[in-house]
This record gives C-alpha cells, sequence and structure tokens, in this order.
RNA sequence: GGGCGGUUAGCUCAGUUGGUCAGAGCGCCUCGCUUACACCGAGGAUGUCGGAGGUUCGAGUCCUCCACCGCCCACCA
C-alpha cells in the first residue's frame, strides 16, 4: 500500500470523494474492453454479452437509468471478475421522434419551425444539437460507474447501423416481409408523422354520442325520401362527409327490409348502401352504423370486407379537405360544430346524450390520433412473430420474470403489421425509391439503384421516398448493428448472440420484440439468451416520475452526496425483477451508511496490522494450525457468503445479493469477526504467529467481501482493495481480479462460535433489561455443554470484554453452576447450549424482581412453542407423512425446548 | 372485455421449490461519546402475512371465490 493510499484511509468516509479518479484508473488500465490491454478475459471460456437500451441522445440521466445501468453493470463486473471475456457496449439511440419533440419545443421558442426552416436547415439544427446533448447522458453512466467498452461506443445514427438498416430492409423487402401498402394508419396531426400502435395511449374520455337521421332513397324514384330515415348514433359527426355506407346487424329485425337499400349522406350528398355485417353489435346506440371507411378501423374493415369506396376527407393538420363543402379547411373539430348545427337546422338531429368512450392519443405530443389511410411501408410481423415464439417457447430465449413469458406470448400472438414510415426527417430515410410510373426500388446503396429494376429508368428519374424509418427500426437492429453487420465481423462471430438483455419491462413491445423478430430473420439467430425485465423507479408516492410531473429526482445530485456506490445499492436491495420500487432519500442514506461501515472496517483492519508484519507484506494464507475459532468462524463464514451469493447471482436475485452483503459484512463480520478479534489481537499470551493469523484471516475475508461486492459498490471496494495486501497473483486492480473461489465450511467453528455468540447476546439482553449499570464490570458464571469448553476458554477475554464479564468463571457442571454463592441474587442466562449467571453488584436491588419477570415471560414463551411443538409431534399423521429429516428436526427442537422449559423452571425455583 | 401484478410491523419493502419465515431498512423507545465507524454501538416494542373457503400431517408460501389499488392488452360506433 502506498503512502497516500495510507493517508487516504486515516480520513472519515467521503461519499464519492474518490470516485473520478478510480474511473480514471479503470481507463487508463483499459480493463472494461474484452480485448483491452488490460482485460482479465480467458477466451476458452464462453463471453458474456450485456444489451443495454441505448439511451436516447438528447436525454439525460434519471434514475431509472441509473438503475438499468447498475444491473447491467453488476452483471457485466461479475462475469468479468469470472474472467469471462465481457462485453458491455454503450451506445445512443438517435430517438427521432422524442429528439425532434424536444428540438421543435427550442425552435418554438426561437420563433423558428419545421416548416421555417426545411429539412435540410433542420437536420442540420438537429445534428448540431445532437453534437451538444451526446456527451451529456455518456459523462452521466459514467458517473454511475458503467464499465462499459467505451471503445465500441455506436450511434444508431452512424455509418454502421446505416448501413445495416439499408441491408435490413432490402433483405425484408426481397423476402416480402417488407411492403408499401395504402392501409390505415394512426396519424399525430400535431406531429404530422404516422405513429406505431404502441404509441397511441388510449385515453378515457367523456364525450357525446349523437343520434343523427340519415334519409333513405325511395327506390322507385332515387330521390330522398323525406319520410324514411335511419338514425345513426356517432361520436365523430363531422366523419359523416367520408361515409359510404350505414351497416346494421344481420339478424336485426328492425332494419332487415332495409338492408340493400341506399340512403343520403348529408352534406356530401353521396348515395350509400345500407349493409349487413355481425361487426354491428344491435343493443349498441341505435343498433345502425354510420360507416367511414377512411377514418375509423372498424369502418375500416367494414368497408374492406363490402368493397366499399374509402374517401379521405381530413388532410395532415386534421382539417377538413376535399370534400367540396363549405367545411373544407375547418379543423375537424370546427366542422364537428358546424356540422351539428347544421344538422339541427335540417332537423335531422335525433338527441344527444353524454357518452365515456377511449380515445387515442399521441404518446409525444398527447393530440387526438386521426386513424387515416395512407400509402406507408410495413414490415410483415406474422411470421417474425412465429420464430420469436417459437425462441422462447423452446427456452432457447427466457424472459424473466417467467410472468412476462405470458403477455410477450400474447402479444406477439395478436401483433399486427408494423408501420414503419414516418414522414419525420431525423431518422434513416426509407432506402426506397420511386419512377414517375410508382414502380418502387429499394436498395442497398446509398446512392440508391442504378435505374428503376421494373422499368429500368435510370436513377435521375427516381426519386427517393421523403419518410424515414420509425426509430425502434433502427433500434431492433441493435443486438448485431453494432457489431458490424452484415460484415461478419469478429466481434460478430464472437459477441452474438449476446447473454443478458436488461430493460425496463415498460418497452417490451417497443424494442425487445424487434430486436427478436428482427434478429432472428436478419442476423440467423436469437439475439439473445435472457431478457431481464426490471421493474420502474416511481416515486416515493408510487407515481410515475416524470418531468412534466416535476417529481423526478435527480441521481446525479444523489451521486453527489451519497456516492454512486450508495445509489446503486440503494436501487437494487429490496427489490425484485420486474417489480416497482419507490424511492426514497432513506435507502440512499442507508447504503450510504454501509459505505462508510465497510469504510471503517477495512480502516480498523489496517490499523489492526500486528507489528510484526510488513505495512508492504505479500499476502500470506493464515497457517491454519495457528487459528482460533473465532478465525475459523470469520472465514467459514465469507466462504458461506460466497456460495449464497453465487446462488443468488445464479437465479438474477440482485436484491438478494445486496441482503447477503450487508448483512454478511455488518452483522457478522464487523459486528463479531471485528469485535472477537480485537482482543485476540491484544491478547499478550497468544503467539506473535497466532496473532498475525488472525490478522490474516481478517485480511482473508474482507478480501473477499471486497470482491464480492465489487459489482454492486465498484468505487468504494476499489478504492479499499488497493489498501489490502495482496498476492504476488492479484492484478493491480480489483475490477480484473477475480471472483472468489467458493472456500471451505468450517461446521465446527460456525457452531461453536455462534452458540458463544448467543451467550453474549443473552447476558447482554439479561443485563438491559434487569437496568443494571451498563457499563459495569460484572461477574459471570458460566456452564457450557462439555464440546464447547475449549472454544470458550480460546475466547474467554473476548467474552469477558464483550459481556463486559469479570471476573468469568466456568463450572463444569450444571449444578456447580447453581451451586455458586449469590445464585439467588444474580441474572440467570440461558443460551441454548449455555447458561450464566451475571452477579449483582450494588445498587442493582431492583435487579432481581426485573430479572425474574424477565424469566417468566421466556418461561411462558418457551412453554407455548414447547406446546406447539409437541401438538404436532402427537399427530400420528405427521410422523407418518413428513420427511424423516422434518420429523427429526422437530423432535429435536422438542427436545431443545423442553431443556430450555426445565432450565427456566430450575431458576425460577419452580 | 381479457390478462398481470400488489395487498406482510407506523412507512418502504424482502420472503427462490409449502416444514424454526414471521424478517430487513427507516421511524419509534431505553441505554452508551468502550482507542474502525454517532453515517456508530447495546437492548427493546410493534404484524390473527387483505377477506372467506379449500388442498395438506403442515400454507404469507398451492387452489377457488371476493374486496380494494395499480399496470398491460383490447375495433363497440
Amino acid at each position: 500500500m502506498t503512502t497516500q493510499q495510507t493517508e487516504e484511509l486515516a480520513k472519515a468516509y467521503v461519499p464519492g470523494e474518490f470516485e473520478h479518479a478510480i474511473y480514471e484508473r479503470w481507463l487508463a488500465a483499459d480493463v472494461f474492453a474484452p480485448d483491452g490491454a488490460g482485460s482479465a478475459a480467458d477466451w476458452a471460456l464462453p463471453p458474456f454479452v450485456i444489451i443495454q437500451p441505448p439511451p436516447n441522445v438528447t436525454g439525460s440521466l434519471h434514475l431509472g437509468h441509473a438503475q438499468r445501468t447498475t444491473v447491467e453493470d453488476l452483471m457485466i463486473r461479475h462475469a468479468r471478475m469470472l474472467g469471462r471475456p465481457a462485453l458491455y457496449l454503450p451506445g445512443l439511440d438517435h430517438a427521432s421522434i422524442a429528439a425532434q419533440f424536444v428540438l421543435d419545443g427550442i425552435l418554438a421558442r426561437e420563433g423558428e419551425s419545421r416548416a421555417t426552416l426545411g429539412r435540410e436547415r433542420y437536420l442540420e439544427r438537429m445534428r448540431a444539437f445532437v453534437a451538444e446533448t451526446r456527451e451529456v447522458i455518456l459523462t452521466q453512466q459514467r458517473r454511475v460507474g458503467g464499465s462499459c467498452d467505451w471503445g465500441r461506443l455506436r450511434f444508431t445514427m452512424d455509418e454502421v447501423s446505416a448501413r445495416a438498416v439499408r441491408e435490413s430492409f432490402l433483405r425484408l423487402y426481397r423476402k416480402g416481409l417488407a411492403y408499401r401498402a395504402e392501409a390505415l394508419i394512426n396519424w399525430c396531426p400535431g406531429c404530422r408523422t404516422s405513429v406505431s400502435d404502441l404509441e397511441v395511449i388510449p385515453t378515457p374520455e367523456t364525450g357525446t354520442i349523437w343520434r343523427v337521421r340519415y334519409h333513405l332513397l325511395d327506390p322507385s324514384t332515387g330521390a330522398p325520401d323525406p319520410a324514411a330515415t335511419i338514425t345513426v348514433a356517432t361520436t365523430r359527426p363531422e366523419t359523416i362527409l367520408g361515409d359510404t355506407a350505414v351497416a346494421v346487424h344481420p339478424d336485426d329485425d328492425r332494419y332487415a327490409s332495409l338492408v340493400g337499400r341506399r340512403v343520403r349522406i348529408p352534406f356530401v350528398d353521396r348515395d350509400v348502401p345500407v349493409i349487413a355485417d355481425p361487426v354491428v353489435d344491435p343493443a349498441f346506440g341505435t343498433g345502425a352504423v354510420k360507416i367511414t371507411p377512411a377514418h375509423d378501423h372498424d369502418d375500416n374493415d367494414t368497408g374492406r370486407r363490402h368493397g366499399l369506396a374509402m374517401p379521405t376527407i381530413l388532410d395532415d393538420a386534421a382539417r377538413v379537405a376535399n370534400t367540396g363543402t363549405a367545411y373544407d379547411g375547418l379543423d375537424r373539430y370546427e366542422a364537428r360544430t358546424a356540422i351539428l348545427a347544421d344538422l339541427a337546422a335540417r332537423g335531422d338531429l335525433a338527441g344527444e346524450q353524454p357518452h365515456e368512450m377511449v380515445i387515442g392519443r399521441c404518446q409525444r405530443s398527447d393530440d387526438v390520433v386521426e386513424p387515416r389511410l395512407k400509402t406507408q411501408w410495413f414490415v410483415r410481423t406474422a411470421p417474425l412473430a412465429e420464430a420469436a415464439l417459437e425462441a422462447t417457447r423452446s427456452g432457447r430465449t427466457t424472459i424473466l420474470p417467467e410472468r412476462f413469458e405470458k403477455v410477450w406470448e400474447h402479444w406477439m400472438t395478436n401483433i399486427r403489421d408494423w408501420n414503419v414510415s414516418r414522414q419525420l426527417w431525423w431518422g434513416h430515410r426509407i432506402p426506397a425509391w420511386y419512377c414517375p410510373d410508382g414502380h418502387a426500388t429499394v436498395s442497398a446503396e446509398p446512392a440508391g439503384p442504378p435505374a428503376c429494376e421494373t422499368c429500368g429508368r435510370p436513377s435521375a428519374d427516381l426519386e427517393q421516398d421523403p419518410d424515414i424509418f420509425d426509430t425502434w427500426f433502427s433500434s431492433g437492429l441493435w443486438p448485431f448493428s453494432t457489431l458490424g453487420w452484415p460484415d461478419r465481423t469478429d466481434d460478430l462471430r464472437r459477441f452474438y448472440p449476446g447473454s443478458v438483455m436488461e430493460t425496463g419491462y415498460d418497452i417490451v413491445f417497443f424494442w425487445v420484440a424487434r430486436m427478436m423478430m428482427l434478429g432472428i430473420e436478419l442476423a440467423g439467430d436469437i439475439p439473445f439468451h435472457t431478457v431481464y425485465l426490471s421493474g420502474l423507479i416511481r416515486d416515493p408516492y408510487g407515481k410515475k416520475m416524470s418531468k412534466t410531473r416535476g417529481n423526478t429526482v435527480d441521481p446525479l445530485g444523489m451521486i453527489d452526496g451519497m456516492g454512486a456506490d450508495a445509489l446503486r445499492f440503494a436501487l437494487v436491495h429490496g427489490t425484485t425483477p420486474g417489480n416497482d420500487q419507490r424511492f426514497g432519500g432513506a435507502k440512499v442514506e442507508n447504503a450510504r451508511n454501509f459505505a462508510n461501515k465497510l469504510w471503517n472496517a477495512t480502516r480498523f483492519v489496517l490499523g489492526a496490522r500486528p507489528p510484526t508484519i510488513a505495512g508492504d507484506a505479500v499476502r500470506e494464507t493464515p497457517d491454519a494450525a495457528l487459528l482460533g475459532p473465532a478465525d475459523r468462524w470469520v472465514l467459514s463464514r465469507a466462504a458461506g457468503t460466497v456460495a449464497a451469493v453465487d446462488r443468488a447471482l445464479a437465479d438474477y436475485a440482485f436484491g438478494e445479493v445486496s441482503r447477503l452483503l450487508y448483512e454478511a459484512i455488518w452483522n457478522e463480520y464487523c459486528d463479531w469477526g471485528l469485535e472477537l478479534a480485537k482482543v485476540r489481537l491484544a491478547d499478550e499470551r497468544r503467539s506473535a504467529a497466532e496473532r498475525e493469523a488472525t490478522w490474516w484471516a481478517l485480511v482473508e475475508a474482507l478480501d473477499t467481501y471486497l470482491r464480492l461486492l465489487h459489482p454492486l459498490m465498484p468505487f468504494l471496494t476499489e478504492q479499499l482493495w488497493g489498501v489490502l495486501p495482496h498476492r504476488a497473483t492479484d492484478p493491480a486492480l480489483l475490477v480484473v481480479a477475480r471472483w472468489p473461489g467458493v472456500g471451505e465450511r468450517d461446521e465446527t467453528a460456525e457452531a461453536e462460535v455462534g452458540a458463544l455468540v448467543e451467550l453474549v447476546r443473552a447476558v447482554r439482553n439479561a443485563r438491559a433489561d434487569a437496568t443494571a449499570e451498563p457499563r459495569a464490570w460484572l461477574p459471570l458464571d458460566v456452564y457450557v455443554e462439555p464440546e464447547l469448553g475449549d472454544a470458550l476458554e480460546a475466547l474467554r477475554p473476548a467474552i469477558e470484554r464483550l459481556a463486559r464479564a469479570r471476573p468469568l468463571r466456568r463450572h463444569v457442571t450444571r449444578e456447580a453452576l447453581h451451586g455458586i454463592a449469590g445464585a439467588a441474587g444474580g441474572l440467570s442466562v440461558i443460551a441454548g447450549a449455555a447458561e450464566a449467571i451475571v452477579g449483582l453488584g450494588a445498587g442493582d436491588e431492583g435487579a432481581p424482581a426485573a430479572d425474574r419477570a424477565r424469566l417468566e415471560k421466556e418461561l411462558a414463551e418457551a412453554e407455548r412453542l414447547l406446546e406447539a411443538a409437541r401438538a404436532r409431534l402427537a399427530n400420528e399423521a405427521f410422523a407418518a407423512k413428513a420427511p424423516p429429516a422434518v420429523v427429526e428436526g422437530a423432535r429435536a427442537r422438542e427436545a431443545e425446548l423442553a431443556d430450555q422449559v426445565d432450565r427456566l423452571r430450575a431458576r425460577l425455583g419452580r
């Protein structure tokens, strides 16, 4: 250990103080790249690859990111310490619509807009904006401690990605998996683009349902019959202008005679048929529905079934257009008002009533989404989804937690074709070119095809599709586009498929589903073996955090105050995959305290180094023969923790990992390990070699705990590990040190020390209850069962100190203990295999009474438990049906309780 | 209309395959500035594990139903 490091440790723990320096050391050592100079990767082992959702290039870190990064980083660091080539590839998403939304907001404040700038200047502006913001989120990820391979940083708009996008689309097109068609899409009038089904948020609203009379035509004259009408119910009167039929249910007797007749649509004076279709619910409204195929999903289906015309009556801004009526140019809602007034004037408005309905709003702008006919590019999802489903059903890809497989299954089975065209500017331009005759040619060449592949017209006559791809199209290629696909690069061979893809459950469909479908289809294999879904971070009231709500917590502020390690620990502690967590400052404080505890424990261990060991001594494995029970206990508990942590990690139970380490470090190592060692290190009766062994045991266990904790609290553990004596084979940095192997347990030591710890606890307990002078040294008479004798002697000084017992007298039989003078006036302690009497000093007159009350209480409890245990054993069915081990356990428990009851009764003089 | 999750100490949450599982942190109460740590130490109190049935020798832990809370999916005008 260097002088500087020693000085560092002499100080109190200041959260985060050393984090930057540590991160710089990692970078300098080039340990994050699996093939970096400082890499510990053993290429004989299978690589481990984390797929990270690339954050938006315009974004800044929120707690969700921090949690994401923590979990991903935890896994990658663990894998790295196992020696596996570990790839954690960082990236950024261009976030097409989200980025445009942000930039449009900025432009609006400057009095500019997409329209005033035009496409080229807008994109220039966007590139400049993105150049400004891109480092923000990356820097923030570093502050959280993400051990990403920065040399492999990718952006969904970089050339590698662009090439993959073009190539993918071409391949899909060639296989008939991408097609261009006029179909009803979701149009956001605010964003002026189509959006996917997923981006339409069904929003409950109280609207109005109007009843409108349509006039039937006289079959003979073809003129409207003022007396014969059919009343339809609608929530959208403005779409009357686009009606091309009225539908009723085929079995509806009320309307049976009208089917086949024609009605005149008001204002546009279009004559349309009355049709029969089972989609109509006779019980709803009037049982007759107006059909607007170009502006309603149901109606569109109906229109297709019946071969109806589909006039579009709204433009990009959702204004009425091309109807040849006076409503042209009016906004859809203005038109609604006008039409209602006109209908009323005609006497054709038959009534209205409030109506609870669900309306689709744009996820981004909150505008009411308008279903609209448009010619767009679609990805045919059915075959892709089938393959994705096969992957999860066969278990080649596992979704965690399991319950999400059901959701996955349901969504994938009912998936609709994916509209990938967006009428935006920031994104990958669709690589399709059209000739004047309307033939489409798809090409992976940036410059486009040399000629129309249908009619051979030269490229000069071709025009590229102005639209861009849905941002999730390029994200969907992420697991392989980032590795250089379509080239068969080394990276692609080594790192595809990935191991674990981690993300929040809220983007399973947006992203995970697309990666699965496109990965299997284009890269020829599943993109990852495991999908780990995290829960969402909520505010202390359980509300989703959002900027508009103003309840976001700035993770950087947390890191500044409490340290990245504490934040990471808090984000994982007490959580389970897929379950949301409420997040408050108390958790981080607790984690900070834990960090502080570990810091001070390390400080103590270093300071307790026996003078016979040099400050720069190379690590020694303590000689087993020199170790006492406490030392062996410390080592055995560390070994037990390794095994438990390994199990939890294998189960992706990261909350459990944090719990195990918190408990092992704080409640075992610090509370008892160090306390016992303090006395033993100072015990002059022990040889120098023995004391050295005790110290080495402390170092050994601490080293193990630091390694186990490193994936969760990387900065702190790196800092502390740096000052511990190392073995010659250890690397310079913990980040690339080896994960601990599972050591041997020492059952004897665990049992012995466990029993003595119980004894000390019981003595403290008795003393506290009896309100005896807390600080006084009181005589303690002890009886322990013979097999604990040696351990008691070995730990005698420690027990004396921890129980504040002086003198400590050991009795070889229980009778001898009970027979001591002063037994009656002392406090009785019964702790499993040990029993003791605490002698009382003057000033404790009230103690015997308090002690008696405590014993009575203990007795009552023991009797209750004994009774329950006996009742269980008395049940013949239990003995007959329960596994022998359980029955045996119950018998042992009964015997133990019976013994305890006997002893308590004896002490109470019964 | 389907589906999923939650309902465990005052608060926030753990409880992997049913058998010392009734826990943790925070908060609260009583002590203690003992030479790693007051970001600490010692001790303590608090729950019929949402309700009702059922399966089982045995159920927070499995099944059924119900009640709230939340989420996802869904073309009723």
